[in-house]
DNA sequence: TATCGTTACTTTCAATTTGATAGTAACACT
DNA sequence: AGTGTTACTATCAAATTGAAAGTAACGATA
C-alpha cells in the first residue's frame, strides 16, 4: 500500500464502520450469533444500559443486519434476528476474535470448535484466488476514477 | 454456537474491542498500513479533530499498537509506526472492508491488488486446518472452565 | 381480586466524551 | 524580521453515554 491521503467515502473500511462501527453494536452481532435474540438476553449477557440497547438494537435494525420479529401478540413482545448482512458479519467478528486472542489472550478463553468433526477453529484471513494469508504479499491499492 | 450468556471477560472479541473498539481507532490503524506516520497526516486523512487524533495516537500506542518514534532531533518531531500487532490488524481491516464492500459498497471504492501477480485480492476469513469458509459449517463454543 | 413477576422498553438527568476553534512551542526558511 | 511547518495543548459548547427509576401490557399465583 501507498497513499498519501487516502479518500475516506470511497473506503469500503469506513462504510462499515459507520453502521458497526462501535463496540456495543458488535458485541450485540457477536451475541446474536451465539443465539440471543430478546431485549432482555442481550441486556444481561452484556450488562449495557436499556437505553443504550435500545438505541443499538434500532440502528442495527434500520441498518438492515437485524431485523425486528414480533414472536408473541399477547402480550406484545418482539425478538431480533440476523439478517444475511448480519450474519455475514461473522467471518469480521472471527478476525476481531483472533486478534484478540493472540494480543489480548491472558487468561481463559472461548473456544470455537466446528460441531460436526470436533477440530478447534483458527480463523484466518487469506486471498480467495490466490490463498495467500493477508499480510504475507505487498498489497497495491487503487483508488477508484474521479468519473 | 449456542449459550444463554456469553462471558464477556473471557470473549477474545470483546478483549479487542476494548483496546481498538472505536471507528477512530481503526482507521487510524488503516491509515497507518496505508504508510501514514505524522500526526498532520492522520489529521488531514481522517478530518479528525487534534484534541481527538493526541487522545488516540496515545492510547494506541499505549496499548502497544503504534509506536512513537522520534525522527528528528531539532526541532523535536515525532512519529507513529505500527509495531508486530498492529501490522496484524491487517486482516481484521480487510475483513471489515469486504462487508463494507458487500453491503454499503455503492459507488466506486478503493480496491487492492497482489503487488507483485496484479491479481484483485478479495479477503475471506477461512479455517486454518479445514480451509472451510467461516460461517459455512456450524460452530460449537466452548467456555473455558471456571478454573 | 390483588399482587407479583416478566418483558420490553421510556424518562430523567448527571457525567463523560466529542469536536470545533484557537492558540502555542520549537524550529527552518527567506 | 516575518512566514511556514509540525505537533501538539487549551478552552468550551454540544452530543453521547450510562445509571437509576419508572411504565405498560400482560400472565401467573394466592
Amino acid at each position: 500500500m501507498n497513499s498519501e491521503n487516502i479518500a475516506n467515502d470511497s473506503c469500503p473500511i469506513a462504510r462499515s464502520l459507520a453502521f458497526a462501527g462501535d463496540a456495543w453494536s458488535i458485541l450485540i452481532l457477536r451475541d446474536a450469533h451465539g443465539g440471543l435474540t430478546r431485549f432482555d438476553q442481550f441486556r444481561k449477557s452484556l450488562g449495557i444500559a436499556p437505553t443504550m440497547l435500545t438505541r443499538r438494537l434500532a440502528t442495527l435494525t434500520e441498518e438492515g443486519l437485524l431485523e425486528k420479529r414480533r414472536y408473541s401478540e399477547h402480550p406484545p413482545r418482539e425478538e431480533y434476528l440476523l439478517t444475511a448482512a448480519g450474519r455475514d458479519f461473522l467471518p469480521v467478528l472471527f478476525m476481531i476474535g483472533e486478534w484478540g486472542r493472540q494480543y489480548r489472550g491472558g487468561g481463559k478463553l472461548v473456544r470455537f470448535f466446528d460441531a460436526e468433526n470436533g477440530t478447534e477453529i483458527k480463523a484466518v484471513a487469506v486471498d480467495e484466488v490466490t490463498g495467500a494469508k493477508i499480510g504475507t504479499r505487498p498489497i497495491r491499492m487503487v483508488m477508484p476514477d474521479a468519473s
